[in-house]
DNA sequence: CTATGGACCTGAATGC
DNA sequence: TGCATTCAGGTCCATA
C-alpha cells in the first residue's frame, strides 16, 4: 500500500520512537531489490537522528551516513520493543536503543539502502531524477506546468513517472485525475495552465487527505499487528470498475496503460 | 532525449 | 478439487 501517503503515516509513527536512538546491531532476511551497500557492521553504534521522506523513500539520517528504505509494492514497516521472531517475509531488522524497526515486505521489491550521505552517488542515483515533492511550496505551478509541456506520453503516465513530481503512485494517480476531471490518456503536453492548475491542487488534495484518514487507518493496523487490518480506501474511481461515478452515475471504466490498471469516468474525465 | 515494454518476486483471486 | 492464468499500491533498465 505505500504511495506518498502510506509512506508519511508510516514515517510519522515511528520517527519519534527512533530518533535520538543508538543502533545495537542489524539483521538481514532474504535480498531485497538491492544490496545494502555496506557490511551490516556500518549501523552498529550509529545514532538515529532525523527521519526523513523524500518521495516514497524514507530517510533515516544516522550521525555518520544515511539509511534509505523503500517499501516497493508490498513493504510495510513495524517498530516496537519487542517484535516477535522474524517471518518468512520479514527482511530487515535494525535493533536499536528505542526499539526495532522492521521491514516486512512479501515480494521483496523494497530497498534498504546505505549511503556515506546524500551527496553520495548510490544515494544520488536513487534520488536524483525525483521530481518535486508535492506537498511542499517548490511544488508551484509555473514549473509544474511547464514540465507537463514537455511530454507527449500520456498524463497519467507522466504522474506514474515521477520525475515531475513525486508520490501519486496508481491509486493517487487516477483519483487526483478524477478529481482534476482530467482524462487519464490526455498528453500531458496538450494540458492547458487552467486544467494544469487543477491537477496541481487535485494532487496536493488527494495526498493530503489520504495522510489525514491514513492516520486512524494504519493506527488500527499496527495494533491488529499482522491481522486482517487492510485500511479502507475511499476511492472515487480506483478499483471501482463497473461501479456508478460518484458524481454522474455511470460506469467507471479501467483500461490498460504501460502495464498498469487505470480507473476513470469517461463522462466526467474529458481530453 | 523521450516513450515503451520487460524484469524483479510472492500471494491472492479468478477461470477452466 | 486442482492447476493455470491474471493481477497487485514501484521503478529500474534495455530497447526503439
Amino acid at each position: 500500500m505505500p504511495e506518498l501517503p502510506e509512506v508519511e503515516v508510516t514515517r510519522r509513527s515511528f520517527a519519534d520512537g527512533i530518533e535520538g536512538a543508538v543502533i545495537a546491531g542489524a539483521w538481514q532476511g532474504k535480498p531485497l531489490r538491492w544490496p545494502l551497500g555496506a557490511p551490516l557492521e556500518v549501523l552498529t553504534a550509529r545514532t538515529v537522528q532525523a527521519v526523513r521522506r523524500r518521495g516514497k523513500y524514507l530517510l533515516l539520517h544516522l550521525d555518520q551516513g544515511v539509511l534509505l528504505i523503500h517499501l516497493g509494492m508490498s513493504g510495510s514497516l513495524l517498530f516496537g520493543r519487542h517484535l516477535p521472531p522474524p517471518g518468512a517475509h520479514d527482511h530487515f531488522d535494525l535493533h536499536t536503543s528505542g526499539g526495532t524497526l522492521r521491514l516486512h515486505d512479501p515480494r521483496r521489491f523494497g530497498a534498504v539502502v546505505w549511503a556515506d550521505s546524500l551527496a553520495d552517488p548510490r544515494a544520488r542515483k536513487l534520488l536524483e531524477r525525483l521530481g518535486a515533492e508535492p506537498l511542499d511550496a517548490d511544488f508551484d505551478l509555473p514549473a509544474f506546468h511547464a514540465a507537463l509541456r514537455q511530454r507527449r506520453a500520456a498524463i497519467k503516465s507522466v504522474l506514474l513517472a515521477g520525475d515531475v513530481v513525486v508520490g501519486a503512485g496508481n491509486i493517487y494517480a487516477c483519483e487526483a485525475l478524477f478529481l482534476a476531471r482530467i482524462h487519464p490518456a490526455t498528453p500531458a503536453a496538450r494540458l492547458s495552465w487552467q486544467r494544469a492548475q487543477r491537477l496541481h491542487a487535485a494532487i496536493r488534495q488527494v495526498l493530503q487527505q489520504a495522510i489525514e484518514l491514513g492516520g486512524s487507518s494504519l493506527r488500527d493496523f499496527s495494533s491488529a499487528a499482522g491481522e486482517s487490518g487492510h485500511f479502507q480506501l475511499n476511492t472515487s474511481v480506483y478499483g471501482r470498475a463497473g461501479q456508478p461515478c460518484h458524481v454522474c452515475a455511470s460506469a467507471i471504466r479501467q483500461m490498460r496503460q504501460g502495464q498498469r490498471s487505470t480507473y476513470f469516468c469517461a463522462r466526467c474525465q474529458h481530453f
